[in-house]
RNA sequence: GGUCCCGUAGUGCAGUCUGGAGUGCACGCCGCCCUGUCAAGGCGGAGGUCGCGAGUUCAAAUCUCGUCGGGACCGCCA
């Protein structure tokens, strides 16, 4: 059907006969018998010249044979490649007409309301800008692949169908007609079927799969995710972190034709007191400093109650942020729990003669020259700084000056340059269930403890770390994974403090726990998230510009209109009765 | 469930604060003109439930209340 694509033309081919299919661009007419048509494929446009009797508007779909013919002097358009031949003594064949479309099909559709894009998606995939980020989804995941590949990964498909497990995520249910009354669940991940492989001696397992969890949708989540799923017998940390992280950067190398750097570790601990969060984002400076110490004996009351001080620093902050901006910085403080907000303006002392930094500040008065001077010290403050301090519980003082950091110094996700980053060491578990009293898992239940805390377990079981790691670029959450547990008897000991007794156990997760009981080799895995690594390596900071079909954040499909409601003898089949909806 | 922002021709916007007739602007569309353009150009034309509903007013795109839709974020996402 056709010789040659519109991006390969160039001089070298003047001379010859070409045939060529693909969409009308742009149509110029200059009088009765010429116009240029720009036809366009997903390689590029070529420039055809025409009798102005052609009757063909933008997006129809022709097939072009013409010669490949250099531009008169004066006319080569050099903004694009093929800018120095045209075709000339065209014949055109029009193989689907085309209404107009409903955005143009460039650019300018960047701006055009998402809901329009989405409801013309196939449209929208015609732009240079969903072929460019879909190719380039494509290239990570073969790099992904090749990579699991030469590592001697095995791809293994496991069910979409699966029991419901109602820990973690909310999920899809599908019903089961051959048992009406009873459901499936759709994985969130394939977590239990990737543990059962090692104990089927697979050794080294990995799948690109898809996932669904049914929560609210956001810029970087969707119903449906792809994720890289990985798991590996007889490992430690070190194996997984190293076998993952070559994946992804391979996949970094083929997009931007650059290999990141080995990938640096911080530990949890270190993560939040640095940078507030367990995601951090090395993008930019603004690092949490330690003050508890400079307050261990103040009368200011806000501080001498608290455990722990801390506070950043924004340079030059002092003039950019009024008293408008600061109350809402206060107010976001708050509502992350912590009790205030303490703001220093950093000026020259109005002490005559005097060089010395002091503070403009509603508390300034409560610290004492010392204190000041120790601040200043500690943060490297210098005239014109904001410096704003939280005290309070350590992980509240973390996480909100995290929160704020990022607020105030974070730069748009796919903005360069590229920072990966492991963080390790996780706390096996975080905070308490309100219900029973007992911990709660950080990662999920089967995580394995590092080894140097099992001493802890049962004395101080919060200060226990454990065998988990995420991987983190530019702030965003790219992945998590951790060492599994594979002794029954360590398995009882952390369910027993998670309050779940045997009979509880073998109840909830009987079909995951007794596979243990016949040899389970020591394992672990991770799994990152494709569409949120495909998407800052495209430079797009919402993973629905690198999703072919996604869904808005209502999760209806303005393209399809699903969900849908379906004809009642499809629900008779399930045994299913659908409920009047309340008012 | 919550906070903030948005909704005006097919598309993108101005107008909304400070109420006064939708001749509003650009692109697109239709017709005519035009032999070297490349987001071609010129002339003309069609195209509107100002998201929807109530209220205030002599008068509402504009003010008030409600509602629907969209976006970002919080909750949620082991």
């Amino acid at each position: 059907m056709r010789t040659h694509t519109y991006g390969e033309l160039s001089a070298a081919n003047i001379g010859q006969q070409v045939r060529l299919a693909g969409w009308v661009n742009r149509r110029r007419e200059h009088g009765e018998h010429l116009a240029f048509l720009d036809i366009r494929d997903h390689t590029g446009l070529t420039q055809c010249v025409v009798d102005n009797s052609v009757d063909v508007r933008a997006e129809f779909v022709v097939a072009v044979t013409g010669t490949v013919t250099a531009r008169v002097e004066g006319t080569v358009n050099t903004d694009i490649s093929t800018g120095e031949i045209e075709l000339q003594d065209c014949t055109i064949e029009i193989l689907s007409a085309a209404e107009p479309p409903p955005f143009p099909i460039d650019e300018r559709a960047d701006k055009v309301d998402e809901m329009v894009r989405l409801k013309y998606r196939y449209l929208d995939l015609r732009r240079e800008r969903m072929q460019r980020n879909l190719r380039i989804r494509s290239k990570v995941n073969a790099a992904i692949r090749a990579a699991m590949a030469g590592q001697d990964f095995v791809e293994v498909e496991t069910p979409m169908l699966m029991p419901s497990t109602p820990e973690g995520a909310r999920e899809f249910l599908v019903p089961s007609r051959q048992k009406p009354g009873s459901f499936y669940a759709l994985p969130q991940s394939p977590q239990l079927f990737k543990q059962l492989l090692m104990v089927g001696g697979l050794d080294r397992y990995y799948q690109i799969a898809r996932c669904l969890r049914d929560e609210d949708l956001r810029a970087d989540r969707q119903y449906e995710f792809m994720q890289l799923d990985m798991e590996m017998s007889f490992v430690e940390v070190d194996d997984v972190l190293s076998a993952a992280e070559v994946g992804v950067l391979d996949a970094a190398e083929a997009v931007t034709g650059v290999r990141p750097n080995e990938v640096p570790r911080i530990t949890w601990h270190d993560a939040m007191e640095r940078f507030g969060t367990d995601k951090p984002d090395l993008r930019f400076g603004m690092e949490l400093i330690e003050l508890t110490g400079v307050f261990a004996n103040t009368g200011f009351k806000a501080f001498s109650s608290a455990n722990s001080i801390k506070g950043i620093k924004v340079d030059g902050g002092a003039l950019r942020y009024g008293r408008n901006k600061l109350d809402g910085l206060t107010d976001e403080a708050k509502s992350m729990g912590a009790k205030g907000l303490v703001w220093l303006k950093v000026v020259t002392s109005e002490e005559e003669n005097s060089q010395k930094l002091a503070f403009q500040s509603p508390v300034a008065k409560f610290l004492s020259e010392d204190e000041t001077a120790a601040i200043i010290s500690a943060m490297q403050a210098s005239e014109g700084d904001l410096i704003l301090i939280v005290a309070d519980e350590w992980t509240t003082t973390c996480e909100v000056l995290g929160e704020l950091r990022n607020r105030i110094g974070r730069p748009p996700v796919h903005d360069g340059p590229y920072h990966y980053l492991w963080v390790v060491d996780f706390p096996l578990f975080v905070g308490v269930d309100p219900a029973t009293g007992r911990p709660r898992p950080g990662h999920h239940a089967f995580c394995h403890p590092h080894p140097e805390d099992l001493d802890k377990l049962e004395s101080d079981p919060m200060s226990v770390r454990a065998w988990a790691y995420d991987l983190v670029l530019n702030g965003w959450e790219l992945g998590s994974g951790s060492i599994r547990i594979h002794d029954p008897v360590l398995q009882r000991r952390v369910f027993s403090l998670l309050g779940i007794d045997d009979e509880e156990a073998d109840r909830r997760f009987g079909f995951f726990l007794e596979p243990f009981k016949f040899g389970a080799p020591p394992h672990g895995g991770f799994a990152y998230g494709i569409d949120r690594l495909t998407a800052i390596l495209a430079g797009e900071s919402n993973i629905r510009e690198i999703i072919a079909f996604p869904k808005p954040s209502s999760g209806i499909d303005p393209m399809t209109s699903s969900p849908s409601e379906v004809e009642a003898s499809q629900l008779d089949e399930l045994g299913i009765r659908v409920l009047p909806q309340a008012e």
